[in-house]
DNA sequence: GTCGGGCTGGAAAACGCTTTCGTCATTGGG
DNA sequence: CCCAATGACGAAAGCGTTTTCCAGCCCGAC
C-alpha cells in the first residue's frame, strides 16, 4: 500500500484498488501506536480569549498543517496551578507541546521543560542554562522604544498600566522601565496596577486621569483601545490633551481614532517560527538560537507632543 | 489500578505505590485504540483569524475541557475544495467533529455529514432531512433587527456591505434584504460587493460615500470598524452624517468610537452549547433541537437619525 | 472427608497497524 | 544439472492497553 518494498506492481495495483472500493485507509491510532509518533503537536495558551494567542495559534497551525501535523490545544485559562498538570496530560496524546506565555515560576518552567522533552517556548524565556528553543520578542526593547519616542517628544511625566504580574512580558516591561528611568532623571513615570483587557483599560481611565501625566503606555493594544474608549467618553482628545501608546500592534490597532501609536509584535511569524523549531526538534535537528524579535514602533495617531498648559 | 473490579486493597496499594514511584500512567494512545474512543474531538474553522470562530472555539475548548476531553483544530483557510477532506481527515483522529460555517455546497454538506457522524454543525444549517445538530443564530432575523432599526430612525437609502457568497450566514442576511424590501417600498438598499475584515470595509468607503446612502449595513463588525476607520480619516462624522451598524458584536464593537451598533451574537455561548450537543451525542442521547439564538439589537453611537440635507 | 461455589489473580485475546522473519519459487552460475 | 543467491509474499511478533477467560484457592455445606 504504502508505495514501500518490493512488491509486484499489478498485486499492488489491486490492493490500492480494493482499499480504494472498501473505502478503506490505514487507522491513524494504530499507526501512532506502533510507530510511536501521532503527528500531532499540542499548544497551551493561558487564554484563548486574547488576540495575541490568536496570532500565535494561527501562525503555528499554519505551518503543521502544512507538513501534515494537526494541532491540539489547551486553554489553562490562566491558572498557574493547572499549567503544569494540564502541559503533562496533553503531551502524552502528541508528539510534542508549544506553551505560550506560560505564567508559572522560572524553577517551575525549569523542570517542567524537562518531563515535557519536545518543547518550544513562546514569549517568555527559560532563564539559563537551558536548551528549549525559545521564540519570543523583545518587549523591554519594544517598551523602550515606545518610552522613547515618547520622551523625544517632549513627555516628561508618564503613567504606564501595567499587566499580569505573573506574565513574564509584564516583567521585562518593568525592567525597560526602571532602565529609561535610570537613563533619564528628569522623566517621572508612574506605575498603574491594570490588566490585560479592554475592560482593564476603560477602568483605569479616571485612576490615568488623576494624575498629572501627559502620556500613558498601557501595557498592550487591548488596554490602551479600553483606555481610549473611556477618554473619549469623558471628552478628553487624544493625543491633544494626552497620549496613549499600546503594544502588540494588534490587527484592530490601526482602526482605533485616531489610530494606535504601539510597538509591533509579528505574532503569526512568532507562531510560525514555533513550528519551524518544533519541526526540527522532532526530526532531531538543531533547532537553532533562540529567535527574538524586535518589535517595531508603529508611530501613529495616538501619540504627539504634549500641549503647552 | 482503575478503582474497578474485585482486587484485594493491599495488592492495589502496593501497585499504585509502583505507579506512582515509577512515575507510570497509562498510555493513551493505547487505551485510545482498544477503547475505540479518544477523547477527543476535532473543530473545523474556515479562518482561524476571524474573531467570530475565536469565540466559538473559546466556548467551545472551556465546555470540553472541563469533561476531560481535549480539541483538535483544522483550519480549511476558506478553502472550499480542503474542506472536506481535512474534515475527514482531522475526524478519524477523534471521537466527533464540529464543522464551523463551513463553505461547502448544501448537497456536499450532506454527504459529507453522513460520512463525519457524530457531528454538529455550528453558524450553518444543513437543510432539511438532517439529524445533525444545530446550533446557530438567525442572521436573517439580525439583519432584519438592525434595518428596522434604521428605518425607525427614518433611514430611507442603505447600503448593505456583503460577505464572503459562499457564507451561509451571508445569504441569510441577502435575504433578510429581500423581506425587508418586499415590506417597506419606499426604501432604496444597495448591495456592495466588500468582505468580511477590516481591510473590505476600509475599502469600501469611497464606494459607499459615492452613493446617496444616509445610513450603511456592514456584513459584520470587522467590515464595520474598518469602515468607521476610512470615514474618521476623510472627515465624515459618523453618526451626524452617516449612520453605520455592524453585525456580531465582537469584543472591540463596544470600544470604537463612537461604541458600534450591531446585532450581539452570543459565539462563546454557541461554542458552548455545541459542546453540549457533541457531549450527548457522544453518550448516545438525543442531542434535542437545533438551537438558534436570535441576535440581540444593541444601540449603540454608530447610529441616528439622518440628518436633514 | 469430599465436593461445589464464590473470589482472586494471572494469562490470553483483541484493538489495527508496522516490521521482521521465514518460506518458497525463480533464476543464474558453476 | 545442481546449488546458491535473489526476490516476492505471507506469517508472526510487537506496540500498550482493556477485557475476557481460566485456574486456583478458600470456605462452607453435605
Amino acid at each position: 500500500m504504502n508505495g514501500k518494498r518490493s512488491v509486484d506492481e499489478s498485486l499492488a495495483v489491486r490492493v490500492r484498488a480494493a482499499a480504494e472500493e472498501l473505502n478503506y485507509s490505514a487507522s491513524p491510532l494504530a499507526r501512532s501506536l506502533v510507530l510511536g509518533k501521532t503527528n500531532t503537536v499540542a499548544v497551551v495558551v493561558p487564554d484563548l480569549g486574547n488576540p495575541t494567542f490568536h496570532g500565535v495559534l494561527r501562525g503555528l497551525s499554519h505551518g503543521a498543517g502544512e507538513q501534515g501535523y494537526h494541532v491540539l490545544i489547551a486553554d489553562s485559562a490562566e491558572s498557574v496551578t493547572d499549567e503544569r498538570i494540564l502541559a503533562v496530560e496533553t503531551r502524552r496524546r502528541c508528539d510534542g507541546i508549544v506553551l505560550v506565555s506560560p505564567r508559572m515560576a522560572e524553577d517551575d518552567l525549569q523542570a517542567l521543560l524537562a518531563e515535557l522533552d519536545p518543547v518550544v517556548l513562546v514569549s517568555r524565556d527559560a532563564g539559563a542554562s537551558t536548551t528549549t528553543p525559545v521564540v519570543t520578542a523583545d518587549y523591554e526593547a519594544g517598551l523602550r522604544g515606545l518610552l522613547d519616542l515618547l520622551f523625544d517628544d517632549g513627555h516628561r511625566s508618564m503613567v504606564f498600566l501595567s499587566g499580569n504580574p505573573q506574565s513574564a512580558s509584564n516583567v521585562r516591561r518593568l525592567a525597560a522601565l526602571d532602565g529609561f528611568l535610570r537613563d533619564r532623571a528628569d522623566v517621572a513615570i508612574e506605575t498603574l496596577p491594570c490588566g490585560v483587557n479592554f475592560a482593564d483599560g476603560y477602568d483605569a481611565a479616571d485612576a490615568v486621569l488623576a494624575t498629572a501625566a501627559t502620556a500613558v503606555v498601557a501595557f498592550n493594544d487591548l488596554v490602551a483601545m479600553g483606555l481610549l474608549s473611556a477618554l473619549s467618553e469623558r471628552g478628553v482628545t487624544v493625543p491633544q490633551q494626552l497620549s496613549v501608546v499600546g503594544f502588540d500592534d494588534i490587527p484592530f490597532a490601526r482602526y482605533t481614532t485616531p489610530p494606535l501609536t504601539t510597538a509591533a509584535v509579528p505574532v503569526t511569524e512568532l507562531g510560525e517560527q514555533a513550528w519551524r523549531r518544533m519541526w526540527r526538534l522532532l526530526n532531531r535537528e538543531p533547532a537553532g538560537e533562540p529567535l527574538v524579535f524586535r518589535p517595531a514602533i508603529e508611530r501613529r495617531g495616538t501619540s504627539a507632543p504634549p500641549s503647552p498648559r
